[in-house]
DNA sequence: ATGTAATATGCCTTGACAGGCATATACTCC
DNA sequence: GGAGTATATGCCTGTCAAGGCATATTACAT
């Protein structure tokens, strides 16, 4: 299973994070709210606990199950790579004219950072 | 396939919208850049095509692919909700402090918003 | 101790999907 | 129009994981 991505593809496990979002839970609590069979609470439990995304206090027979911030870090980190891309973000509008500027009144062989028509 | 998550779970495709990520590029150069078999390459751009992750540019015979941000926006909406989480933000803590306030010398009805003049 | 509540685990079936391979389609240039 | 290049598609197979069900485990109460 292993990538945290691959974690949060599924979509109840993706419901159970929301609902503990708002509050830690124990496992009844979960299966009630979200209308899932208690076995597959559990399971989707496990996976979510060793992918460190949510870890387990003891309360007598109950599990109540809290969020770990780890693995939604890392998703983060990777998203981070993508959302210049969607923030046309100063940085980028600048880069951008940079360029349009350096082509505009190119002449000087000025490999830019654009690979178009490059054949490696 | 649906889910973006799920999209995003394949190793090989976040490699490609990594690749993706620093320059559009065509297939070829994806396959080797990646060093995948072309036909597996291909299909993974489908994927992510029918996905919306990608749009393809077609020139000559090359098809030409670059990214496209509403994807990665819906991913990043969900990760939002849990974004508070890990960064311990103001807004929280301070939400956490009131809490504590409340519970120890209840009673007073002091429903407070901002924290001007709170003692820290 | 026995019964009951809360949760976990094991087994089995089924479906989805990635990878490999062969092949089809599309375009270019001579 | 034939050869070569670039990309897509179809079929097959193996793998893996989710769901259902039965059952095990653990804690509690009486």
């Amino acid at each position: 299973m292993e990538s945290s991505f691959a974690i949060i593809a599924e979509p109840n496990r993706r419901s159970i994070l929301s609902l503990l979002a708002s509050s830690e839970r124990s496992v009844g609590e979960i299966e009630r709210r979200l209308r899932m069979p208690q076995t597959s609470v559990s399971k989707h439990l496990r996976v979510l606990r060793e992918a460190g995304f949510v870890e387990a206090r003891i309360e007598a027979q109950r599990r109540v199950y809290q969020l770990r911030p780890e693995p939604f870090k890392e998703v983060d980190a990777w998203l981070a790579t993508f959302r210049q891309f969607w923030t046309p973000h100063v940085d980028r509008l600048e880069r951008h004219l940079d360029r349009m500027e350096q082509t505009s009144r190119k002449g000087t062989s000025n490999k830019r950072t654009s690979n178009k028509g490059r054949k490696q």
